[in-house]
RNA sequence: GCUGAAGUGGUGGAAUUGGUAGACACGUUGGACUUAAAAUCCAAUGUCCAUUAGGACGUACGGGUUCAAGUCCCGUCUUCAGUACCA
């Protein structure tokens, strides 16, 4: 009998699929326990070794988890919509829904040959309409929703309309938009339609809104916060501009204190918390509105006009306001066109320009220096009605609080150096420090000065009386401000969720719920149109019958009853923001889930997954799911109880070393004489790179031989090599790590013929490490490595199906989990596979020889069960802490350690069995059918933990001296604390260690240790 | 700058509450088997000194606590990740 790894696979792959082995049911005598994997964008290229990492992990709790008689929910699916299968559209014009359904194809055979125990028959599709249908269905009760700050949730829209007929706006406290006209009941009931909706909109959960928004060119389309790092697009890293545009937005911020609260309740990694409190970013203070002083021209004195202009601010730091010397602007504020002085316009208008021309990226990258201008304009001072110059600088950041600061030197580093830069006046409000210097900011050191009713007091007691004063006047309260933004939620693509959205007199109409899904269109091509719509202008068949409530083709919009649909689309956010609730009931045409099922599953007990998704996904669904909740559709308001990053697997790199330019240079003047353009391709090993004696080598034999130099250059550079200095600039290069054996060494040949690269490698000379030229099958050129990402472009990507075929799914699931901690960032190594790969073998061999199954009834000997029970023990323990990579070594040791016992025992081959199962679940299948069992070993109880087995009667003390361990004793465990001292004492070692002298003291730790101080 | 995580052989990584540092593998070297190769098995493998016996050093660096420190405390450096003029 021979461990035939493929065979197996496919047959217990294909037992699984018939038998439906991991169908979960919707009601259980069992426990519930529900284990979730972030569900994979399936792109063209398909899984790499890096991909499965999760998986496997999910993989074994979720097995192990039905060892241990829970009802196990495991699903999989598709996050399908989505940028790159467009991309592919428009350059090749085949329907995203093609590519992506072949691409699903490919993951899900490459997922099946992995044996994941994962419930297929729950699967779900986000670009399914099936699917979307709710993607939709939420968002309409996101538009009928707004945020009851009383209440603290969300309600339906019908009960603020009924408070604002009978008693406007005014007692209304809801998340909204800023600036809201208040209006009576009778105001109200006397405004047109048009007029209630735009007000509507302006309170409602999704609302559309002229907004700022990230405008990627080469996308054309806008991208969200999370999308952009360091001021380019995530993916591709595209240039991304400011632009204002007609969106849709999600009031996220409503649900800013709920989703830093929320955090507590989680168990879920401590730096992704901290990434999600960044995020939404709180901060306590208050804020203050200064009035704009009216200026007069003919007199240095300013009064205040009837009417004056009020620049609002939110501060921290309250306690400050009598240090306020000016007060700073964002550029792009309203207040600055209107409140700039004639003699100032020029200077101010100057500054805003140059401002608006550096790229955000510009901004970021030059923090230090500082510049601003001065608008003439001056505020009122709250409290002592002094004059205090209005300024602007692009340090205020227009997106963050009022885009206004109140400018306080002495206590903020960044108003200090804006002072210093335009001589402004710094007043010191702080008693007992020096700010000659620099600012002072530490708060808990603060004792206020100089500050009117504000003396003698710490941070925490001036703030207080500081937004007291400034309620009493009227001029400020105060403040919690929140850095989290609304998310913009409309893409200008066509691969995503259309909206259940028509216009009527431009306000936006949902359509009736009963009607959904509504399709994604046709269209002729995937950009956007002449008139810069967005591909979903190009559909022909995309207008709403109010009527006949379906869609109909555009032709028709004059009818009065037909109207034009929304043609943006959703952003990929949207459909797996909530996909875990749906596979609690993924068929159910009704409702998103049915009640009865999201009672029985409630919530994620695992979910596995990058940490990527700090600020995006995981926090957006966090929105929704609380939103769902405050709607009663959902039985819990956080969905994942405990969540775990995995980490990366980096592919290595495999680079060889082209000669670029050869410059050289006199010794003596350092004046140049010349570079060559060589006339072939020379690759240098990393080695000769930097050996300086390889050159004369290279000109000697290669490039004179290859006539890549002519013979006076050559006389030159060799003859009078000592008088010029050679420069010699290389590019590293990356070659496809296939062609690469374990040793590093290249496949030159291989590389030679490979297209891909085109006709670099063909006619080129390898040099390898001692300056040799690369010629037969016996010279060897040895690659350059490093640690990358694993990526296409890197040519570093390890294909799992190779690895499945070469060595099993079973070796692949045990290595990725043996490569270390599961969190952690590691480096993907195929040789090393051949570790695992033979364990398994080993394992195979422990049941089954030539002869077949050697497995009998012998009774288990005290050292067997011993090797069983710890090892229950440790992978028992290992598995609830997520510690993988050491179960595996401890399958090692057992097996190693059973195989030198030859155990054959039933008692102890057949737990071993199931212990190994969640990790490598084929060949324990196979072997435990072959035991005679009929049926999978996947539900079978597991081995229970017996520690009377693992009691020893002797110790192999450590003896150590002053704390160096010198050798060991092997004592009975039952002895005392001083019969081990004696007998430790008495040993010839410990004399011939002390040389003659007493020990000052001797530590006796039973069970532990001896450490015999001298 | 701030926040978080980490730093252990040639490599990936082990090491419960402070108690034999380097488990388990990879790689390397030597050996067995073989016509040969593959596969398999055995042995060695932190560094340095020593023929051996044995010894010294050793968990980024410098201190400290302790009978005993990879683990605890103080300081420094480095790397990775996130975030950044957040008022």
């Amino acid at each position: 009998m021979k461990y035939d790894f493929n065979k197996i696979e496919a047959k217990w792959q294909k037992y699984w699929a018939e038998n439906q082995t991991f169908k979960a049911v919707n009601n259980s005598e069992k426990p519930k326990y529900y284990v979730l994997d972030m569900f994979p964008y399936p792109s063209g290229a398909g899984l790499h070794v890096g991909h499965p990492l999760g998986y496997i992990a999910s993989d074994i709790y979720a097995r192990y988890k039905r060892h241990k008689g829970f009802n196990v929910l495991h699903p999989q699916g598709y996050d399908s919509f989505g940028l790159p299968a467009e991309q592919y559209a428009i350059q090749t014009g085949q329907h995203p829904a093609i590519t992506t359904a072949e691409n699903i194809k490919t993951y899900r055979r490459q997922l099946d040959q992995i044996g994941f125990s994962f419930d297929w028959s729950r699967e779900v599709r986000t670009s399914d309409a099936s699917y979307y249908k709710w993607t939709q269905w939420i968002f309409i009760q996101l538009f009928n929703s707004w945020f009851n700050n009383d209440t603290n949730k969300a309600e339906d829209v019908s009960t603020l309309e009924a408070v604002f007929a009978s008693e406007g706006n005014t007692n209304v406290n809801a998340v909204c938009d800023d600036n809201i006209e208040v209006f009576s009941a009778k105001d109200w009931n006397a405004k047109s339609s048009e007029d209630k909706q735009k007000i509507l909109l302006q309170y409602r959960l999704t609302y559309l809104a002229e907004t700022e928004v990230n405008w990627c060119p080469f996308f054309g389309t806008v991208l969200a916060n999370d999308e952009i790092v360091n001021g380019v697009s995530e993916r591709g890293g595209h240039p991304v501009l400011r632009k204002k545009m007609t969106q849709w937005s999600m009031r996220i911020s409503a649900y800013a204190e709920r989703l830093l609260q929320g955090l507590e309740t989680i168990d879920w990694t401590d730096s992704l918390k901290e990434s999600q409190r960044n995020w939404i970013g709180k901060s306590v203070g208050a804020s203050v509105s200064f009035n704009v002083l009216a200026n007069n021209e003919n007199d240095s004195h300013v009064e205040p006009v009837e009417a004056p202009h009020v620049i609002d601010v939110f501060t921290t730091r309250p306690d400050t306001v009598f240090g306020v010397s000016f007060m700073t602007l964002a550029p792009e504020h309203e207040l600055v066109s209107k409140i700039t002085t004639p003699e100032q316009k020029s200077e101010v208008d100057a500054y805003i320009l140059a401002t608006a021309k550096r790229s955000e990226r510009d901004r970021m990258a030059d923090v230090k220096t500082i510049s601003g201008a001065f608008t003439g304009a001056y505020a009122e001072h709250p409290f002592t009605k002094e004059p205090i110059p209005v300024w602007i600088g692009d340090y205020v950041l227009a997106g963050y609080g009022t885009g206004a600061v109140m400018s306080v030197p002495c206590g903020d580093e960044r108003d200090y150096a804006f002072a210093n830069h335009f001589n402004i006046p710094i007043i010191n409000i702080f008693d007992g420090v020096d700010i000659s210097e620099s600012a002072f900011s530490d708060k808990d050191k603060t004792v206020i000065g100089n500050s009117d009713f504000l003396n003698g007091m710490n941070y925490k007691k001036a703030t207080k009386r500081a937004i007291y004063e400034l309620e009493q006047i009227g001029q400020g309260e105060g403040k919690t401000n929140y850095r989290l933004r609304d998310a913009v939620f409309s893409r200008q693509r066509y691969w995503g969720e259309p909206f259940p959205v028509y216009y009527v007199k431009g306000m936006p109409q949902m359509i009736d719920a009963a009607h959904l899904p509504i399709n994604l269109p046709e269209v002729e091509k995937y950009l956007p149109t002449e008139t810069g719509e967005p591909p979903l202008g190009n559909a022909t068949v995309w207008a709403w019958d109010t009527e006949k409530n379906e869609v109909v083709s555009n032709d028709k919009i004059n009818d009065t009853t037909v109207f034009a649909l929304e043609l943006n689309t959703m952003p990929g956010w949207a459909g797996s923001s909530f996909y875990f609730n749906r596979y609690m009931d993924p068929e159910n045409p009704n409702e998103m889930a049915s009640k009865e099922a999201m009672d029985y599953w409630q919530d994620v007990d695992l979910y596995i997954g990058g940490s990527e998704h700090a600020t995006g996904h995981l926090l957006y669904s966090r929105f929704w799911q609380k939103f769902l909740f405050d709607k009663g559709v959902v039985p819990v308001d956080e969905y994942a109880k405990k969540l775990i990053n995995q980490g990366m697997i980096l592919g290595t790199s495999a680079f060889v070393y082209r000669i670029d330019k050869i410059n050289f240079k006199s010794e003596k003047d350092g004046s140049p004489f010349g570079w060559y353009e060589l006339e072939k391709t020379i690759i240098v090993s990393k080695e000769t790179r930097s050996n300086k004696d390889f050159i004369k080598e290279l000109f000697k034999e290669t490039l004179a031989a290859n006539n890549s130099l002519d013979k006076k250059s050559y006389d030159y550079v060799v003859g009078n090599y000592d008088e010029y200095k050679v420069n010699i600039t290389f590019s590293s290069l990356h070659v496809k790590v296939d062609y690469v054996n374990a040793s590093d060494e290249l496949d030159v040949e291989a590389l030679r013929l490979d297209s891909e690269f085109g006709k670099e490698y063909v006619d080129a000379i390898f040099i390898g490490e001692k300056g040799e030229v690369i010629k037969g099958n016996n010279d060897v050129y040895k690659v350059g490595r490093e640690v990358e990402k694993m990526s296409k472009s890197k040519y570093n990507v390890v294909n799992p199906d190779n690895i499945v075929s070469d060595y099993g799914a079973d070796s692949l699931r045990l290595y990725e989990m043996f490569l270390g901690p599961l969190e952690q960032y590691k480096p993907w190594n195929t040789a090393g596979i051949t570790g695992v790969h033979s364990f398994l073998k080993k394992l195979w061999k422990l049941y089954a020889d030539d002869n077949g199954l050697k497995v009998t009834d012998a009774t288990p000997t005290k050292d067997n069960l011993k090797t069983l029970h710890k090892t229950i023990k440790k992978v028992q323990e290992d598995i609830e802490n997520f510690s993988f990579n050491t179960s595996v070594s401890t399958f090692m040791i057992a097996v190693n350690e059973l195989g030198a016992q030859k155990c054959t025992s039933k008692d102890i081959l057949e737990p071993l069995l199931i212990l190994i199962s969640p990790y490598a679940p084929h060949i324990s299948e196979e072997l435990w059918s072959q035991l005679g069992y009929e049926g999978s070993i996947s539900t079978v109880d597991f081995p229970t933990f017996d520690a009377s087995h693992l009691v020893e009667s002797s110790k192999n003390y450590p003896i150590s001296f002053n704390g160096k361990m010198r050798f060991t004793m092997e004592l009975p465990m039952d002895m005392s604390k001083d019969e081990i001292e004696a007998a430790v004492l008495a040993n010839e070692k410990t004399q011939e260690q002390l040389g003659g002298r007493t020990p000052k003291k001797v530590i006796v730790v039973p069970g532990k240790i001896v450490n015999i101080v001298g």
